[in-house]
RNA sequence: CGCGGGAUAGAGCAGUCUGGUAGCUCGUCGGGCUCAUAACCCGGAGGUCGGGGGUUCAAAUCCCUCUCCCGCCA
């Protein structure tokens, strides 16, 4: 047995809002992980917590009337939180660190002045645009359009007063790392960091902030606040006791063996957290694993978009074991998934209850109803094992290697692909032995069948070993089913055929996981995920100011529709013709198919900038823009065309 | 040419790094079995692996090119 430490994190979530299928993906992998490593006989330390400083959080406390910590405490701690879905999810974490909890906050002031002692910290000026919703910074070029280049909304001038990391002082190191390493995985993200990141340039990172206050004062220098993310990242040490006393494990766990983070934060874990740790002179994490994402229905889930999926609800409705079960036998682990509820109740039947549930029931029942539940002594030699008998033994036992193989490069799915060809095996094997047949004449076939039922309980049992870092209380369920006492769930009995007693005395019991009602489920689940709150959603109002000449330049008429057809091979545009009051017509090209039928438009009385450069769209001309209000509503991207009274004549300036 | 991902049987996907009989789940058709959760087992049909070009004895897999889809988290 393989001794030793292994130390797995997954990333500190944010808890500005409810955590979804998403977060529950991330930690479901680590704890199999950590589970799995614990089997293995390692000494494990798993981590998670939460991320809870930051602009957002403030914002959102100060909406919700609440002080900060209120609202993190809320999500975090209160009903149906952070904490509780770990607990419904069963996640084995052996410590949960939170950000504003005080030892980590005395911690991150320490690192940050380490960092300015050693000189890679040091004070400048930040010129740039600021993205308030974002919280970031972004220098001219980055904006797209002018516009933050994050979410696309209006981004003010700034200038402040900010210390600064050297990033581009390890950009070169950090290179290496990535290129000449196997420090990030899989391996088609480092691409991805080298082109996008440090082959443009590594510049050096704003570390401080004083535009808000939510979140751990630089000591030596009040105002400034410590950027979210060298207070978050940190939370892998701080979270041992580094530069802290709250724990005494830095030097036994770091470090760290994996961190698992999503795809959308690989940056910080392969560039920022290597060169903060280079700077400290610390040793760096020995893997950063990004995983990818689940989408739904095809879609990237969103809360605007109404499609996230709540864990509590599949977990209470299906189990929390099944659900566990199909995130990671499903989706590889590397790359995006498409998360459906008919793929999750599909695999719940086909895998767990057709092929796994039913095997155990079936070998169960039959030991029962041919041996009264206990397999006579001996049923576990054979003297003359048949083809059947060897290619079961042989997959059976080579099992655990293959199985292990997968798991030490976190291919989930194919190290459960792994377990359920054997499942499978196992299933056939009763066909091809057909033990009832052999039960019509027990006098001359009793000890054949009695190890047939045998071979098929030492499989179900070194499966059932491998599958608990997945199912940790379905495999207790199983064990206790197949009469598989603890001596024989070790990780060195599953790699030993015959572990199992001869005289094993299995017990049918309850259905491990029974069978799903697909069209009912479906149809409950639609009722029960469906409608996201009917709430309005407005666009922020723009912080920038626009000067009154500017504003003038721009001329809004009124315009009557004379006709309005739609734009072939277009499934947007609709094409109008409109009388601007001068006599001659004018084309206007507008995006807004999707909410109007061209004939209910003609005649109205419209608003349109008139000023505006032409541009050509589908090949036709379009001479200004059509003014309309938009919003969203239960996710959805509402317009309605801006319609004034017919009185207006054509041509009438608004201003 | 912004970056990245993707295009493989009716659907959803694996295989592509490390070229060499095209595989899995569901569905479908036919058969078997009756121990079991109407489950299990066997067999069939169904694919010019997005299009075109190239390298090679051999390409889903390597190279070039085109088209379409998705995401943008940096």
């Amino acid at each position: 047995m393989s001794t030793g430490k292994f130390y797995i994190t997954t990333p500190i979530y944010y808890p500005s809002d409810k955590l979804h299928i998403g977060h529950a993906y991330c930690t479901v992998a680590a704890d199999a992980m950590a589970r799995y490593k614990r089997l293995c006989g390692y000494d494990v330390l798993f981590l998670t917590g939460t991320d809870e400083h930051g602009q957002k959080i403030e914002d959102k406390a100060r909406e919700a009337g609440i002080t900060p910590k209120q609202f993190v405490d809320r999500i975090v701690t209160g009903e149906r939180g952070v904490l509780d879905l770990w607990k419904l999810m069963n996640i084995s974490n052996d410590r949960f660190i939170r950000t504003t909890d005080e030892y980590h906050v005395k911690a991150i002031q320490r690192i940050f002045r380490r960092m300015y002692d050693n000189g890679d910290i040091y004070k400048g000026k930040y010129v740039g645009k600021y993205c308030k919703p974002c919280e970031s910074f972004w220098t001219e070029s980055q904006l797209v359009d002018g516009k933050c280049p994050d979410c696309g909304r209006e981004v003010v001038d700034a200038e402040e007063e900010a210390y600064f990391f050297r990033l581009s002082k390890y950009a070169g190191r950090v290179q290496d790392l990535l290129e000449n390493t196997d420090f990030l995985q899989p391996r088609s993200r480092v691409n991805e960091m080298v082109n996008n990141f440090i082959k443009p340039g590594l510049e050096d990172l704003c570390v401080s902030r004083t535009s808000f206050t939510w979140g751990i004062p630089v000591d030596f220098d009040p105002g400034h606040v410590v950027y979210v993310w060298i207070d978050a990242l940190s939370n892998y040490i701080t979270a041992l006791g580094f530069d802290n006393d709250q724990y005494q494990d830095y030097e036994k766990y770091w470090p760290a063996d994996v961190h698992f983070v999503g795809k959308e934060i690989v940056r910080f874990h392969s560039i920022i957290w290597p060169a903060m740790l280079m700077s400290m002179g610390l040793p760096l994490p020995k893997k950063v694993y990004g995983h990818g994402w689940l989408n739904f229905g095809g879609e990237k889930m969103s809360k605007s978009r109404g499609n996230v999926v709540d864990p509590y609800i599949l977990a209470e409705k299906f189990g929390v074991d099944a659900l566990r079960f199909f995130m990671l036998r499903t989706f590889p682990f590397g790359s995006d998934g498409n998360f459906t509820n008919e793929l999750l109740i599909q695999t719940i039947n086909t895998d767990l209850a057709n092929d796994l549930g039913n095997l155990v029931s079936r070998t169960t029942a039959m030991v029962g109803k041919y041996f009264g539940g206990r397999l006579p002594a001996g049923s576990d030699k054979w003297d003359r094992p048949t083809a059947e008998d060897k290619d079961l033994t042989a997959m059976a036992s080579g099992l655990r290697d293959r199985y292990e193989a997968e798991m030490e490069a976190f291919q989930f799915q194919n190290a459960l692909e792994e377990i359920f060809k054997v499942i499978q095996r196992a299933n056939k094997y009763i066909d091809e032995n057909a033990p009832w047949t052999l039960a019509k004449d027990m006098a001359a076939n009793g000890p054949r069948l009695a190890h047939v039922l045998y071979e098929l309980l030492e499989a179900t049992r070194i499966c059932g070993i491998l599958l608990t870092p997945f199912m940790p209380e379905s495999m207790e369920k199983l064990f206790a089913q197949i009469g598989a006492d603890e001596t024989v769930r070790t990780w060195s009995s599953a790699a030993v055929w015959g572990a199992l007693p001869g005289e094993a005395a299995p017990v049918k019991g309850e259905n491990l996981f029974p069978r799903i009602d697909m069209e009912k489920e479906l149809a409950e689940l639609a009722k029960l995920q469906a409608p996201a709150e009917p709430d309005i959603e407005l666009e922020p109002q723009s912080q920038e100011q626009v000067d009154f000449d500017t504003f003038c330049k721009s001329d809004f008429r009124a315009v009557k529709v004379k006709d309005c057809q739609p734009v072939k091979k277009s499934e947007k545009l609709l094409c109008f013709t409109l009388d601007d009051g001068t006599g001659a017509d004018r084309q206007i090209l507008s995006g807004i198919a999707k909410w109007y039928k061209p004939q209910d438009l003609i005649g109205k009385t419209l608003v349109a900038i008139v000023n505006l450069p032409p541009r050509k769209m589908m090949g036709l001309a379009s001479n200004g823009m059509l003014i309309s209000a938009v919003h969203r509503e239960k996710g959805e991207e509402k317009l309605n065309l801006l319609m004034v009274d017919d009185a207006i004549p054509a041509g009438a300036k608004m201003c």
